[in-house]
RNA sequence: GCCCUCAUGAUGGAAUUGGUAGACAUAACGGACUUAAAAUCCGUGGCCUCUUUUGGCGUGCAGGUUCAAGUCCUGCUGAGGGCACCA
């Protein structure tokens, strides 16, 4: 036997990724005889190196990619970089390094680590959201958006990041602490830029039924955080308004239970509501109230256990619909300004909170919903929230609540004291951010002309480069040879406005900029329509709301100013879980996996030989050191095992544990593979010849047809794991012929079975697989080689197994022939002439025999 | 509190419409080769009983539907995630 080359991952990898760069092979071109498709990742920020959860997240995608290819599709599948954003700010600080060449030299950098990753992109679509082309494209589109009311400037109370020194979205404060910094979010009224989200609230919620091919989690999360409530906003008559300082006439709540109205026994307001602070004003004791809920309503741990408290303003309203009846007026620290209209009225024998708050102060509670369930309706410490009958109601009696809540709404409406009304928990997304590292909003405050666009003629408006980071806040505030500039209405001296674009709203719309990223419009219609909306989008989970709900925004604001002519962004979306590894906790701290060596499944500190504590597996991250480097794992195993590896077991929407045992077993497979295809001579390619094999012979050929089926399946539906699965079965059977042997026909076979291995490994071993293929076939191009195709005849074996159960277990089982498939008697009698069987059946008559053809006999006694 | 998802060997997981549970791996163990180790190759493997055959039990728990349940229904427990004084 000759000894081969041995299986050096890194000089093919590299061979062959040299190779797919010069000759351009994965280039987008038109073909007109080819469908298109459009797989799209979500890009990276350019941190400087990629990290495990890039390599997860772009290997699904580039699988997904080549094996479309592979089956016959023109596709798009192209690379860039989410570029602006405040970690370059913060190296610029750090390091006084420039944040454009800090950026530019991690993207520099991570392009290099992204190819060694073998992926399949057109990297002549690249592009960066902190180019100028963009940040022009990206102005012209915002400008359209302020011209048609999608965009506005408010002086608004915003949440303010101190350690960031920047306003944050809603979207972007997690549990009060702000989402990349971990800052206890403040409270600031600055004037900020907003995008009319909510103006799209119903619509963002209706049609995510229609998206069926995204990950249901993600339409959950998104329903719950828009947040839609129905129900009807009323005024109540204020009694006597001469104690009120202005001329207050009524006062108006929101509610979703207008049907428990007749139960009502208080109102209760916000202590930031506008009635709160007039009677505040010449109050020191409400003064002093109202600083008291400001102060819970900031400690979150504090606000889930806190007491209901209430302030009696002595203001007493009309009872709408019951004449002579008064309800006292609260300022209660359960009731929220931003919600509603930041009053209620309280119903303490349907509603929790308002029970607990009528038990503090001694409030009247009142049934008006009556339960069948007899316990329910004895109210002392749980409100009845659930269905019933209305009771104790007027004109309501007797109806659902369903009924009753029609019925009230009509009558609000009629008598003019109310009116159905939505609610949201969205808010409009505030996009600006006080930093310079971001797309600047290309607006000019004049103090005369008020709010102007930048004329079309003068855009890009680009970032000054002689900046010093040295101060806190915005150094373009400093900057007044940038900030200074005519007005371009009235010519005299104005501001720029200084601050720039939250950098979600670049990652809004780059999807629709691949198809054509060199195009003076920003987005290129008739390139854009015919890849557009990407057919599949991968991502992680960790966006479900802030980076996907501002995208949808974003595609309807585009379909508005006539820039697109769809409503939703992405086709279909797959959200990958996390890279996870175990923690080492030692006597110091935590320890990275290479500090630690194994003995008897205990962990061991290579430094001083000191016991380690084995932690759950989790995300990895910096702050645990539960870290592998991708590029070190590439160095010595090879790209092809990590690609390997991130499919093998788990599947792709589930969180991966990362384990060097399960790296290095796709390595040795690897290392299998490949000698024992050196090993191996391959005859000629003669598909003639396998239409002479035999019965024998042609159950290796359903094998392999039968893999070729379940692989394609398992690809088709993301279960990449299982995929692997039938793969690797694939080849058990493969590399059970060790040498060749004599017969011609079966030389064919087990050729079929390589060639399609190869071919259907190839989206997830891209380079071994295109160097292994040169012993089988030295002429064709591997990449242009189709997906099998099962040949369904093949698939039926000639000799069917059916299971023989009694009473619905396991007993034997029977063998027949394809051609006795249909034939039950048949079944029955050979089953019944089981020796087991026999024994079983022979003092217990059966009752019934259910023959399932072809599949199952259970016979019941 | 509300909403969503999940629960299968030592471990990751498979079982697409209810029809032979544990595919494919990882770790482990036994054997071959080796002075030895690594690598490689061969083999074992849900649990219990038995020498073996056979048999019994088994998909978080308790019920139900069905000839037949990991899969469907009801209730519970546990884990993960989302939202949260949202009226």
């Amino acid at each position: 036997m000759i000894p081969h080359r041995p299986y050096q991952a890194k000089n093919i990898e590299k061979k062959w990724q040299n190779i797919w760069e010069k000759n351009n092979v994965f280039e987008t071109s038109p073909n007109n005889n080819k469908k298109n498709y459009y797989v799209l990742e979500m890009f990276p920020y350019p941190s400087g190196k990629i990290h495990m959860g890039h390599v997860r997240v772009y290997t699904l995608g580039d699988v997904l990619a080549r094996y479309k290819r592979a089956k016959g599709f023109n596709v798009l599948h192209p690379m860039g970089w989410d570029a602006f954003g405040m970690p370059a700010e913060n190296a610029a600080f750090e390091n006084k390094v420039h944040p454009a060449i800090w950026t530019k030299k991690n993207i520099d950098n991570m392009r290099e680590q992204l190819k060694a990753m073998g992926l399949s992109y057109d990297w002549q679509l690249e592009f960066s959201t902190c180019d100028p082309l963009y940040i022009e494209c990206q102005q012209k589109i915002f400008l359209d958006f302020y011209k048609n009311n999608l965009a506005y400037r408010k002086e608004a109370w915003a949440n303010w990041d101190p350690i960031d020194q920047t306003v944050l979205s809603n979207e972007q404060v997690i549990d009060g602490k702000g989402w990349r910094s971990g800052a206890k979010v403040e409270r600031r009224k600055l004037p900020q830029w907003f995008f009319k989200i909510t103006e799209f609230a119903d619509e963002l919620i209706d049609s995510l039924d229609k998206l069926d091919n995204w990950s249901n989690q993600v339409k959950v999360m998104q329903k719950n955080w828009i947040g839609r409530s129905e129900g009807l906003k009323l005024k109540f008559k204020i009694s006597d308004n001469s104690v009120l300082p202005k001329n207050t006439d009524f006062i108006e709540v929101y509610t979703t239970r207008p049907d428990t109205i007749f139960g009502a026994s208080f109102i209760a307001i916000a202590p930031d509501h506008p009635l709160s602070k007039d009677l505040a004003n010449n109050n020191k004791d409400l003064q002093k109230f109202i600083f008291e809920c400001n102060q819970i309503g900031t400690s979150e741990e504090a606000l889930e256990k806190a007491e209901k408290k209430g302030f009696n303003t002595k203001i007493q309203v009309h009872h709408p619909f019951v004449e002579g009846e008064y309800l006292p007026v609260y300022i209660a620290n359960f009731v929220l300004m931003s919600y509603g209209t930041g009053a209620i009225f309280g119903v303490p024998a349907h509603d929790q909170r308002d029970l607990d708050f009528a038990n503090k102060l001694n409030l009247p509670i009142k049934s008006v919903v009556e339960s069948q369930n007899a316990e329910d309706n004895n109210i002392s410490n749980i409100a009845y929230t659930g269905n019933g009958k209305i009771i104790n109601s007027n004109f309501l009696n007797g109806m659902n609540i369903i009924e009753a809540k029609k019925h009230i709404i009509k009558i609000a409406e009629e008598k003019s004291i109310g009116k159905k009304s939505k609610q949201f928990r969205l808010h409009d997304w505030c996009a600006s951010r006080q930093r310079y590292w971001g797309c600047p909003v290309p607006i000019i405050l004049c103090n005369d002309c008020g709010i102007v666009p930048v004329p079309n003629s003068q855009l890009p408006v680009l970032l000054p480069n002689d900046v010093t980071f040295d101060k806190p806040g915005n150094p373009l505030d400093y900057h007044e040879k940038w900030n200074t500039i005519d007005c371009p209405e009235c010519g005299r001296s104005a501001k720029r406005e200084t601050q720039t674009f939250d950098t979600f709203v670049d990652s809004s719309w780059y999807a629709l900029r691949y198809p054509a990223p060199k195009s003076k419009d920003p987005i290129d219609k008739k390139q854009m329509l015919q890849w557009c909306p990407p057919d599949q989008y991968v991502g992680g989970i960790e966006h479900a709301i802030l980076h996907l709900l501002y995208s949808r925004f974003f595609n309807r604001a585009l379909k508005k100013t006539n820039y697109v002519d769809f409503d939703e962004p992405f086709k279909g979306l797959f959200c990958q879980g996390m890279v996870c590894h175990k923690t080492y906790k030692g006597p110091n701290g935590w320890l990275e996996p290479e500090e630690i060596f194994f003995k008897d499944n205990k962990a061991f500190q290579k430094s001083d030989l000191q016991e380690v504590e084995i932690g759950r597996s989790e995300k990895m991250s910096k702050s645990k050191k539960n870290i592998v480097d991708p590029m070190s794992i590439i160095e010595t195993y090879g790209a092809d095992t990590a690609r390997l590896f991130m499919l093998s077991d788990s599947p792709p929407e589930r969180d991966l544990d990362w384990s060097i045992s399960g790296v290095d077993g796709c390595w040795k497979y690897l290392k299998k593979i490949w000698s024992h295809l050196h090993n191996y001579s391959f005859n000629n390619n003669d598909e003639g010849l396998l239409l002479k094999a035999k019965e024998q012979d042609n159950s290796i050929r359903r094998e392999i047809h039968l893999c070729i089926q379940a692989t394609t399946e398992n690809i088709e539906s993301f279960r990449y794991n299982s995929a692997v699965a039938s793969i690797r079965k694939l080849s058990n059977i493969l590399l059970a012929y060790k040498s060749n042997t004599e017969e011609a026909i079966k030389e064919q076979i087990i050729l079929e079975g390589w060639k399609s291995f190869l071919i259907m490994m190839a989206p997830i071993t891209p380079h071994i697989t295109a160097e292994l293929w040169k012993l089988i076939d030295k002429d064709s191009s591997f990449l242009d080689q189709p997906w099998p195709s099962v040949d369904k005849n093949l698939l039926k074996d000639k000799k069917l197994v059916i299971a023989v159960q009694i009473n619905g277990k396991l007993k034997n089982t029977i063998e027949i022939e394809q051609v006795e498939a249909n034939d039950k008697e048949l079944q029955k009698n050979k089953a019944l002439a089981l020796y087991n069987i026999k024994n079983a059946i022979i003092n217990n008559t059966p009752k019934k025999i259910i023959v399932i053809p072809g599949k199952v006999i259970n016979i019941v006694i």
